[in-house]
DNA sequence: CGCGAAATTGACAAGGGTCAATACCGGTGG
DNA sequence: CCACCGGTATTGACCCTTGTCAATTTCGCG
């Protein structure tokens, strides 16, 4: 609301200007007026951790731009079980697209930054942009290669290789100095065990053996339960099946 | 090759007048003459069941839409643990969009009839065409749907809640008649124990002794390994967890 | 310092995997 | 038409990984 009245007689919006994701994402597809135009309808929301952004089985309303933190989206079964079925992290576009409804929650994992767009109004942006529709179905594409890899690791390798690919995945995508081949890497997991759980179809406590069995390889260590440094990635990398 | 003579003067390329998928799936999307223009690089082949029509980490060169028959999606360990991750039926579309390389196996888990076109030709098509580019995204995006439900059920189902999930799954996908709230379904299996087995994350010994359970508490019958009646789906439902 | 929540550790149980024997189906040839 | 054969599915006995339940430790925070 009240962020809106300076972004008018600029060619590119100061809430955009000092976006990281300015150039990221589904915005590096737009042109300075068309971001002007959507900025209009654009509201940056800040989401404390463990706030749920939108529920399953609740109407889509708006869409969001996640620009700091780590989303998780999960799925309930009646009786209580869950199963965290992505995660998600800044640049990332969130909600599920042309959807009436959320077939997933999407609860913030960490301290989350969202910058929201009502549903309609990106809708009919997406209609005469084609480079912005590009770019939604190249993140969604990803998102099913990563689905996919993940039903690999659900469906087939055991706790201690799930546990370790799980390390992987978070090294790989929170620390960036780590991507550069087997290197070394530090992070803190931004996610709780019980989480980690969900997402691995594990209980807590085989989570907890399996990290302590990394620890006492020395795969990893562990500095105060969320903080974990990996030494030699190629190491953690030869764990995961 | 022998096929396309025939297709220059008419509007609709006689190859699609008599395609079940014409309608449905991308080509709904193409007016008579990008049909035509599509139907220039298409060619029909046949494949017959267990034959691969794409390897894992192989160079795409053509996508494909689905006439007839049933592909299924599979990734590999090393070790040659696999796991089934997709089936795909009539009239979907088969393919990677814009990758390089295939990060799935593809291959016809019954007889197969699948109308191929170049990557390349396909991918001009889409850059001007907004409407072929929104069927290919919300079939990525339903794809991505199905992945997520799988993961849930891979993640935090029983064994038997897992078979039980395929049987429904598979009921209602090739039984049109099932459609229509708890009925009954008769269908055949387009699956082998072994493949089934690697679907759902379990052995083919787990999915028989489960498959027989379901038999003996009068919720399916099993003609011959392959052949399944339900009489009752909302039965089979009640056990998918 | 002390409290509550989260994580770890341990003892035990069970679901599903492994290995091996048997049964069944579909096709081929006598 | 029947007998045989190979591949596929079922069944059974046993065992291992992971889940369950409970006790203890550690962390974060007032």
């Amino acid at each position: 609301m009240s962020d809106r009245k300076d972004i008018h007689n600029s060619d590119v919006p100061v809430l955009c200007r000092s976006c990281e994701a300015r150039h990221k994402g589904i915005c590096g597809a737009l042109e300075p007026t068309e971001l002007t135009e959507l900025a209009r309808h654009t509201h940056v929301s800040r989401f404390e951790t463990g706030r749920e952004l939108i529920g399953e089985g609740t109407p889509v309303e708006t869409y969001g731009n996640m620009m700091r933190g780590v989303v998780k989206l999960t799925k309930g079964l009646e009786d209580g079980r869950r199963q965290v079925v992505g995660l998600q992290f800044a640049p990332d576009f969130v909600g599920r697209l042309f959807a009436e409804e959320s077939q997933v929650t999407a609860e913030a994992a960490s301290d989350v930054d969202l910058c929201r767009v009502p549903k309609a109004a990106l809708e009919k942006l997406i209609a005469d942009n084609p480079g912005l529709e590009r770019r939604l179905l190249l993140q969604t594409l990803r998102e099913l290669d990563e689905a996919r890899d993940w039903m690999m690791t659900l469906g087939q390798k055991t706790a201690a290789e799930k546990v370790a690919s799980f390390l992987h995945l978070i090294a790989t995508h929170i620390d960036p100095s780590a991507r550069g081949e087997g290197r070394a890497a530090a992070f803190d997991l931004p996610l709780s065990r019980a989480d980690i759980a969900d997402f691995l179809g594990l209980t807590i406590e085989t989570v907890s053996r399996q990290m302590t069995q990394l620890r006492k390889d020395r795969v990893i260590e562990i500095q105060n339960y969320r903080h974990i440094v990996v030494a030699d990635l190629r190491r953690l990398l030869a764990r995961c099946g």
